[in-house]
DNA sequence: CGCGGCTTTGATGTTCATCAAGTAAAGTGG
DNA sequence: CCACTTTACTTGATGAACATCAAAGCCGCG
């Protein structure tokens, strides 16, 4: 599905919107007002970048539908993903707060949208809403807690492992489903484990081979749970 | 130094305190006051626990001096060192403000003094007072930020490279001198770095012979910080 | 002074990266 | 729509990087 780019910007009601719960649950309806009347809201295509590290921080951007990957491109080029998260989870970096620039890079993995409100009202939303603010802290805390974890996850494991946890983390995180599409390559997946391309699809491939998984490109079929959580558990 | 049981629990001036100036710069003075009533400061001799993953939250705590490590406890029973934080950086595990447990446990590596705040009374103050709260979710995110930083940091790097960083980091982050006193044994550098502890002296080993470091047990000297530096670059 | 934990080094084997070569799939331009 | 180009995927072979195991030395502590 393309998009059009005069779709870029457009309107809904924020007062039915289900993210309101999420983050704007202690605002009064004269505040949402305010931020449905500032805010933008955006449409990234599939592969889409929604911001590169370096770009100045304007706004406070949270995820309506979609996927997206958080990720850090190295001095030699390389991308090292952070997280990959839908809405309801992912909020935004929480570097907002203390710096001028994105630390790390953002990108559509699937058709998204986000919407942007500035940061700006977001400090005065703040500085006079007490229980809007401790549950911003709350999110916030819960973003960054998710990818300290995914990171101590993975790396307590070895390749297998790593795949395994990462198949399960798609299968039961994002897609609720034992049938589901790979929302990444297998050089994405290598990304973000920390491991080559190639031994990733030699790992998919034996799984493929023992039965563990049964993928044709994209499409993964998980048969048996059980066994996948013990390669990931033991590896 | 030992430290007596009975020395625990103290008091000093918060008004003076040059943590104020981190946290607590907004708060006006009847709010310090109160902040200074009802805390604790407890000190912990090196190698101390200071909390335990899975322990009850209570307190904001933040560290007056010394030098703690926090770290996961695998099923396995190896230790993930998350981070290893002096004053004036670290603050306090961010999953305060959505869990009841800790996730991670947190113990001194040299003799800490740490400053616990009852956990609701950081709430009350971030309900009434706005600035208080963007002040503190400013300093949260870039707790975060550092832990995720250093995972990546970590991750892109080999061996030698992985060693090689973290040296600099004791350096320069922590001891700004050339010469210092390692913090830790070397089975720790392995948990933080998460390679084998026999890897990491080997290659101790090798930077000694090479010249890179001059070693003697704890004891390391950085004759030339531009050698360290080429190999944590392309390592 | 003897015990246990940390450190050190060597030998061995496993795991993983890299390279190469080929196939499939997906986009691109005429 | 087809030929072309590019990108993703796949597999095997090779070697490098790293873990593991084992034995010995050192040090601090009771």
């Amino acid at each position: 599905m393309k998009i059009d780019i005069n779709t870029r910007k457009k309107k809904c009601s924020c007062m039915s919107c289900e993210l309101r719960n999420l983050v704007f649950s202690f605002l009064e309806e004269a505040d949402v007002q305010l931020v449905c009347e500032t805010r933008e809201e955006k449409s990234f295509a599939k592969g889409e970048i929604i911001h590169h590290e370096g770009d100045m921080i304007r706004d406070f951007k949270y995820l309506k539908s979609g996927l997206v990957k958080l990720y850090k491109t190295t001095s030699e080029g390389d991308e090292q993903i952070i997280t990959i998260t839908r809405p309801f989870e992912f909020v935004s970096n929480t570097s907002i707060f203390h710096e001028e620039k994105y630390r790390y890079s953002l990108s559509a993995l699937e058709d998204s949208i986000v919407c942007c409100i500035r940061i700006d009202l977001i400090r005065e939303l703040i500085l006079r809403n007490g229980k809007f603010a401790l549950n911003l802290i709350s999110v916030l805390a819960r973003t960054s807690e998710n990818i300290i974890s995914l990171s101590l996850e993975i790396r307590k494991r070895n390749l297998a492992g790593r795949i395994a946890y990462v198949l399960l983390y798609f299968s039961k995180e994002l897609y609720h489903s034992r049938i589901f599409e790979l929302p990444v390559s297998r050089k994405e997946i290598a990304d973000l484990i920390s491991m080559s391309s190639a031994n990733v699809i030699r790992t998919l491939s034996e799984f493929r081979r023992d039965g563990i998984i049964n993928s044709n490109g994209r499409t993964i079929e998980i048969p048996d749970m059980n066994k996948l959580e013990m390669i990931s558990m033991r590896g």
